[in-house]
DNA sequence: TTGCAAATGATAATCTTTCTCATTAATAGG
DNA sequence: CCTATTAATGAGAAAGATTATCATTTGCAA
C-alpha cells in the first residue's frame, strides 16, 4: 500500500491503543476527525477524507464513524436534521453542550459545572446514575437593547 | 359519514379552535393522543388509531401528527432508535424532561424549575434568548446499598 | 513472506418519512 | 337540506439516511 503524505493523528494513536486494525482508510478519517473542530456528518467527513486519500469510500466512512463511536473514540450528535454529525469524545475536559442558533444553525459550545452537577444530582435522586446526557439548546440572538 | 363512537377529545377542540377542518381521521387521532399518557410513535399511533377507526392509513397519521406540532399541539421528542415519538403539548404546566432507563427503554418524566431556570441564565448569558430546550437523560438504576 | 481473518468498495436493501395524484369528504352559502 | 369548492385522504411511489451483502483486497501475526 501507498504511504500516507500526512502523520499518525491521536485518534489513529487511540485506534491502535484500542487493538483496532489500523487500515489506511482508518489512518485517513482518523486524521480528518483530528484535524476537524466542529460537528460533521458523514457526507461532510467523506468529502474531507476523499481529498486526503481518493482510496476510500462512503461506507467506510459509515463504518468507521459507527466503529469509533462504538469505542468512545467518537461522539455521535443529533442536532435535528436527520443526519447523525460526530465530534471527537473529550477525553480530558468534561462534557460539552450545545447551543444552535435559531436563524442561522450556527452550532456554538458551552460548558457549565453547574448544569453537570445539577443533571447528575437530579439523576441521582430518582434513584439512576447518570449514564448520557443528550442536550442542545436551541436560541435566538437578543437584540441588542440601547 | 359514519358518527363517531366516541366524544370529541380535548385536541379535537384544540383542532376547531385553530380552524383546522375537522375530519374524521383527525378526530380519531386527536382522541387517541388525548388517551395516551406514554410517547408513542407514528407505528403505536397507526395501531390505536386503527381501534377505533379503521378508515384511516399511515400517510394520514403522519401527516396529522406533523400538522399538529406545527400548530403547537403536539410534541415531537427524539429518545433515539431512528423514529420520532410524540406526545400532547403542556399548555398548563411547565415543560419537562424525560430520563431513560438505560436497560429497559423505559422513559421517566420529570420537572425541574431549577434546571429550567439555569439553562434560561446560561443562553441569555451568552446573549441569545432561549427557544427549545431539548433535553433527555439515559441512567442506569442504582443498586439499592444495604 | 505467507496465510488468514478482517476490512473495503460497490451497490442492494432497509427504514422512516414525505410526496404524488386520483378520489373522497368537510364546510360555507344558498 | 343541497351544492360547490377546496382541502384531506388512501395507496403507493419516492426520497434520504444508514446498514447489509458479497466478492475482492489488505493488515498483520506467525
Ligand atoms: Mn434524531
Ligand atoms: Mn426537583
Ligand atoms: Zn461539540
Ligand atoms: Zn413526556
Amino acid at each position: 500500500m501507498k504511504e500516507p503524505t500526512f502523520p499518525d493523528s491521536p485518534l489513529a494513536d487511540l485506534c491502535r491503543e484500542r487493538g483496532l486494525k489500523l487500515t489506511g482508510q482508518r489512518r485517513t478519517i482518523a486524521f480528518v476527525l483530528s484535524d476537524s473542530d466542529d460537528h460533521p456528518d458523514v457526507e461532510e467527513l467523506y468529502r474531507r477524507a476523499v481529498e486526503v486519500d481518493p482510496r476510500i469510500s462512503i461506507a467506510t466512512v459509515y463504518r468507521t464513524v459507527r466503529l469509533f463511536e462504538e469505542n468512545g473514540i467518537l461522539q455521535r450528535r443529533d442536532f435535528g436534521g436527520g443526519r447523525a454529525r460526530y465530534e471527537v469524545a473529550d477525553g480530558d475536559h468534561g462534557d460539552h453542550y450545545h447551543l444552535i442558533d435559531a436563524d442561522s444553525g450556527k452550532v456554538i459550545e458551552f460548558e457549565n459545572p453547574e448544569l453537570d452537577a445539577l443533571l447528575d444530582n437530579i439523576v441521582r435522586e430518582m434513584g439512576y446514575d447518570l449514564v448520557t446526557t443528550r442536550l442542545s439548546v436551541v436560541g435566538r440572538r437578543k437584540a441588542k437593547p440601547r
